[in-house]
DNA sequence: GAGTAACCTTACGCAGGAGTAGATATGCTG
DNA sequence: CAGCATATCTACTCCTGCGTAAGGTTACTC
């Protein structure tokens, strides 16, 4: 017989749009530690600290709660970045600062940066939305790029050349904030300022000894 | 009760190595495009042509098989690499031809690039795997890295900012893989030219209109 | 051409976990 | 303070898929 054992009346009330931050967080931590398959809605539920049918009265099945996640972490990350790099300034000034923005992000979101890397980009129906979030931010770099090659009088770059290098440089982003998100105890700013050398550089340029140096400290 | 059907009789016996070489190949296949736990131990008994018991017995649990595959690709990936670097040769050629054997590689095995680097990134006990791989070759970078600075006549370039550069380098590099797996017309080599260009150059000398050039066609 | 070891199969046991049915508590509204 | 919508719970069902027991088949060996 269904409850059979009166249930204890010691729960709390909340606006539904409190409990789904809730949940939400919650499930960003156990994605996060355990990935996608190996997380039980369970789980989750217990993270929140509230029972399972609330999670798919409130977020739905497993896929559709998963994918709140890397919405959410993906819009968060890419506000970083798009907040970081100005408008109008030198190509190196808003490589430097696009790099910082994106470094703080990751070091302030370990959990939703693992989310959003390790495991969306190993699920089908979620890998299409982080290549397609992966993609904004390529076409952000590039068109830094293109900028800045414009200002230089090249007008003859072409096109897939600039997409391959802004390929290029979110990839060793990427590289770095991995191994960024499993150093809790690392600068996110030292991460950014050695991928600014390298990237900005050469390993040409770094091998005979020379440094960038951000104009302002 | 059992085999109360008659089994038929159809089947084709085979040495052990060889059907464990089937099976490893089908299970690349598999867990390349269902990812790991996706993947069905029927759906690669049935791949490989063979019935369920017979994985267990030869290649043992399904975490067991997955290893199995990880190591297999990841030490054809490592050799790819480590036999196109040569020994005494200007940096910027070693680079060169690391590239290559690395996008080479990629190119050819387009399944198990997805294997190591999709899947085994995101499964907790064969991350460690993969990190070791993955350490050794950003081992042979910074090696490669070391020497061409101790060439250059700086000795006192440090070893933890040697280090970040490969990270950069090997981030790099499995990006432009990465967007090489899922394009299938693309050519290895274009890749690798295009990566040769900016790591080596920089975004600044790029951004400038210069181009770096193989010395051997 | 019988014996035997290595192959190979079908048909199940069983656990874990997604998703649901049905009952109960809470607190706002008139 | 009675009524009702909403929030919440416990206790299931059922499916998927790993791993295995028990029993046939093939081909090598003497």
């Amino acid at each position: 017989m269904l409850a059979s054992v009166e249930a204890r009346p010691s729960f709390k009330r909340l606006p539904r749009a409190v409990r789904e931050q809730q949940m939400l967080d919650a499930a960003v931590r156990v994605f996060s530690r355990r990935g996608f398959h190996e997380a039980s809605m369970d789980e989750i539920a217990v993270e929140a600290g509230i029972s399972k049918p609330m999670v798919y009265a409130y977020l739905g099945s497993k896929d559709d709660l998963f994918r709140a996640c890397v919405n959410r972490e993906g819009t968060r990350l890419l506000e970083s970045i798009v907040a970081a790099v100005g408008d109008d300034l030198p190509a190196d000034e808003q490589l430097w600062r696009g790099l910082r923005g994106f470094f703080g992000f990751v070091g302030a979101h370990r959990e939703g940066w693992a989310v959003l890397y390790r495991q969306a980009k190993s699920r089908q129906p979620f890998a299409d939305d982080l290549a397609s979030l992966r993609a904004r931010i390529v076409e952000v770099v590039a068109g830094m790029l293109r900028k800045a090659v414009t200002q230089e009088g090249k007008t003859d770059a072409k096109d897939q050349d600039l997409t391959a290098s802004a390929y290029a440089l979110v990839g060793a982003a990427e590289s770095i904030a991995d191994w960024l998100a499993d150093h809790p105890e690392a600068d996110p700013d030292h991460s950014a300022a050695r991928l600014m050398n390298f990237t900005w550089l050469g390993a040409r340029q770094l091998l005979q000894g020379e440094l960038w140096q951000p104009s302002s400290a």
